[in-house]
DNA sequence: CACATTTCAGTCAAACTGAGATCA
DNA sequence: CTGATCTCAGTTCGACTGAAATGT
């Protein structure tokens, strides 16, 4: 019979922290597949979605720190998932690129990813991964805004 | 002008890591206020509510590593949060209590966590926190149990 | 023998900080 | 001069592993 005190068990933070751990461990279970990790899906995403920027614009879409950026982007350079040029009008920037491969990569994590997320929602009701997400969503967006 | 990928925001993985960042925080800021952090409050609100215990036993009350609780509760001592002394049936075993020192500070870090707790959660109506607690201890319970 | 407990010495990913070089 | 960008080096916390010593 395995306890829990119930000040833990009652708390939404405690919840959200102890939840996490499993939703982490799925997702980097299937990025593990693929020979990635939260950070390579996270750049390659943002590229996909928003097309060439510089590492501190990732940095900023995809919400991390600017050397953690700089460290993925080399890792996912070396495989050949994207490219690094100087950008000609600000010579301090690094244009970042999406490669064919980098695509490729990018269609296995999604794939992957999809199936990871069916199993972290699989006890819940249809209505209620709406709910859910809506409910995320929103403190999310909040406590983002409240940062700045 | 913000942006972040639509894959993520629509993944509740995704939102559950980034609001757990959040929540962490919160909880810990209000830790470090009384010169504690998550794993003290974890072992403390474990011995309060099923007093005398093992480190092992503390360990699987409040889901920490083996090696975790030994540090947690070498802090504590130092402390003078809780007294180890040697089962003397089984002398493997130490068997943790907490003293009255430790159960005062049990007592500021919860309400130093409920306001923790208030901020966290302020942004939505009070069903959908219901709700929200409601669908977070229904996943976790899921996976808590699917991984043994 | 198998198994549980405590402890030590690590690893690891993620988040984050400080500082320096470069440049708009 | 201010402020943004990129990079390196390093820290912190939480989760976790392997192995040893000590017991049941």
């Amino acid at each position: 019979m395995e306890q829990t005190p119930a000040r833990l068990i009652e708390m939404p933070s405690w919840l959200l922290t102890q939840l996490s751990i499993h939703a982490h461990r799925l997702s980097s279970d299937a990025f593990a597949e693929v020979g990635a990790r939260g950070y390579h899906y996270r750049i390659l995403s943002s590229l996909d979605e928003f097309g060439i920027a510089s590492q501190a614009e990732l940095g900023r879409y995809s919400n991390m720190d600017r050397s953690d950026v700089v460290a993925a982007v080399n890792e996912l350079a070396e495989q050949g998932c994207l490219e690094r040029t100087p950008d000609p009008h600000d010579r301090r920037r690094n244009l970042v690129s999406l490669t064919k491969t980098g695509e490729r990569q990018l269609r296995r994590l999604d794939r992957a990813l999809d199936t990871a997320q069916e199993s972290l929602l699989e006890p819940l009701a249809a209505e209620d991964r709406a709910a859910l997400t809506r409910m995320l969503g929103q403190l999310l967006a909040h406590h983002q805004r409240a940062q700045r």
